[in-house]
DNA sequence: CATGAATGAGAGTTCATTCAT
DNA sequence: AATGAATGAACTCTCATTCAT
């Protein structure tokens, strides 16, 4: 008679619908995502979203919470290892690039997010890019202070390389498709893997904090 | 009884939808943006909206087309006053950044359309992005040969221009507000002009160009 | 300049506005047709359509006046040339059934109504049944006065011609469909012409109206 | 502040639209039929129509196919209780035109659907046509082959029964209303009932069939 | 914890109709 | 006579959310 099977875990009920909806509010963004289509992703009913979590805004700050927060601490926690700026830089951007890359909701839904200045959940994003830019920040200054990086402007910094790897994310499938079609002597990076662009990007970055001019 | 306004300027009243639609788009995005918002901004019945337009997306398509058009003729009749790749770099980054902060919405329309690889309006936007990619990957190309420019690797540059100039810009507010509250060491950038923002960001692309490694 | 050709000819484009209209309302019924559909079709603006007619019924009646009115008279026409009730009445089934055939809005229009009693134009519909309706049935009572026709009842008589005819002719491609995937012994009768269907349609009422029993 | 009615009978609920719906749907045509006329005749909320079928068409098939199914089967399984094709006939007849009668939705709505050849649901419409008409069919062919049919074209006569039941139901109030200002002389069958009709048209039928010419 | 039924508000879109030119 | 712009009401359908079970 059993003609569904019923979990009652409701730890992992909650993660499912927390998973899948980091799946569907980075592909449609927070207003294009639909509860409905939520509960069934999850094989779940509607209302045990409301279940879980208050409304759809509360929903997405969880989802939000949740990614800015593994993001931070996966930075955070590679930064340990390191001793010295240079490294440090390194490895926030290769930290950050490989997140991104395995986890490419992120930048999907930082995006959407910081492109109208954080409109769902102002203080939540405010709170972590803070966290995270603190962190870069730091690495920076420090670098000044010890002689290793020159003419440092940390803000303008941070958005390079998040811009940068961000956006190298989201568009993998429009550089693909544009290989397709493109001339030979055009390269969309659509084959780069994420070890090559952040070798690259890194490389850049310091070439533009070893001098003045 | 006097109710109805009778415009009977079918240019203006279109213009008007458009003007409204740009706005209520680069702040909502595609889905978050209702009909009915855009006709009550533009004064205008509803109904205008689709007397001038075939539906929602065809509005969408026809605003993203005029805002890419226009900063693709900016920039390139701005590129016809140059003769070497050096200026013509500058005078791609300087331009861009300048329509960005005086056409705000283009970065939060552009942002959310790459976010996700241009779900509402693929080939527009992959159009669009591929013409003004080739500008500046031509500047690029054309430097290498000549020498001024190394390890030059297009795709990537200009997501780092793209990317820091976008990003700068819809922020802004959030960097404001986040100049109200930070400790005196930490600068968002919130009082710089797009000048010194541009005139740095080029500084530290052409330091990037200068040598291999 | 003249970009369009502007007739100015009010009986044609009213009649073209009338014709169009015969097509459309047949093919979609009342509620289904769309004024606009109406003035593309017509090549005309749809205001047109108001200035002519007073509204949406005003056009249908139009219509439906133009279309009772021809029929009335083609059968009423054809009806002069018999002397006796048994030619009569081959006459008026025959004169029918070429007509209908000839104009199968006539069946698709006179069923959509008669199916809710005339709903849109219940007089002008009645009015009209009545007067075709009149001439059938004393073409039978004089047949039943003269003892040609036996056990008459004109009402039912009626409809079984009619509703024999304007079935006929308004499921003549659903029959056509049928015969391409039927068994070959169900004759749907999709490739009769009219003629043999009303020489057998009149035969048959023939043979019933001979005896009592 | 009771304004919300709680039936949660689902089942309940979904016949209760249904039957709304054919009421609705037989009056007023598909495309005049409104779905917030219906949900208020329902006295549920709009949102339900669609939560119990997928759309408008959705639920128009769901009716025609409820009515159809109803009249195939009723006329089916009085079939079952004769045994020679004379009674079988007779029983048709009979009960299609009691069943036309009692429910007189089904003319309603199969003369709409066929006088444009099922415009909305052709291949419903379609096969539940050849099913009721290969009954009829398989009835005349084997009084044919009996002997007791002569000259025998079933669809022809499948159209004269169905035609003539169906309007004369679908006309009834319009027969009534004439009724009342008719000349004494003429009968619009007002007041006859579905038996007198009945009995009438198999006799006419019968006498049909008796003879060649 | 989980479900399906129910709701009200609002979405995008089309409609018949009218107005100014 | 003819046009295109404009309107308000209605349309089908979807949304986030809540209720009873």
């Amino acid at each position: 008679m059993a003609k569904k099977i019923y979990k009652r875990d409701p730890v992992a009920s909650k993660q499912l619908i927390v998973d899948n909806a980091i799946k569907l509010f980075s592909k449609k963004g927070y207003a294009g995502a639909s509860m409905d289509e939520l509960s069934s992703m999850c094989h779940l009913n509607k209302a045990m979203v409301f279940y879980y979590f208050k409304n759809k805004k509360g929903l997405y700050e969880a989802v939000m919470e949740e990614i800015l927060q593994e993001i931070y601490y996966t930075v955070i926690e590679e930064n340990k290892l390191h001793d010295n700026p240079m490294d440090e830089l390194e490895g926030f951007i290769k930290t950050y690039a490989l997140f991104a890359c395995t986890h490419p909701y992120l930048p999907a839904l930082l995006l959407k997010e910081l492109s109208d200045s954080g409109a769902v959940i102002p203080e939540l994003l405010f709170a972590s890019m803070r966290k995270l830019f603190s962190l870069f920040s730091d690495i920076l200054k420090r670098g000044e202070e010890q002689g290793c990086f020159k003419d440092v402007v940390p803000m303008i910094l941070y958005f390079m390389v998040l811009g940068t790897l961000n956006l190298l994310v989201t568009t993998k499938s429009l550089r693909i498709e544009a290989a397709k079609l493109d001339d030979i002597d055009v390269d969309t990076c659509a084959t780069c893997d994420i070890d090559e662009i952040s070798v690259y990007l890194i490389k850049k970055i310091k070439l533009m904090l070893k001098e003045d001019r």
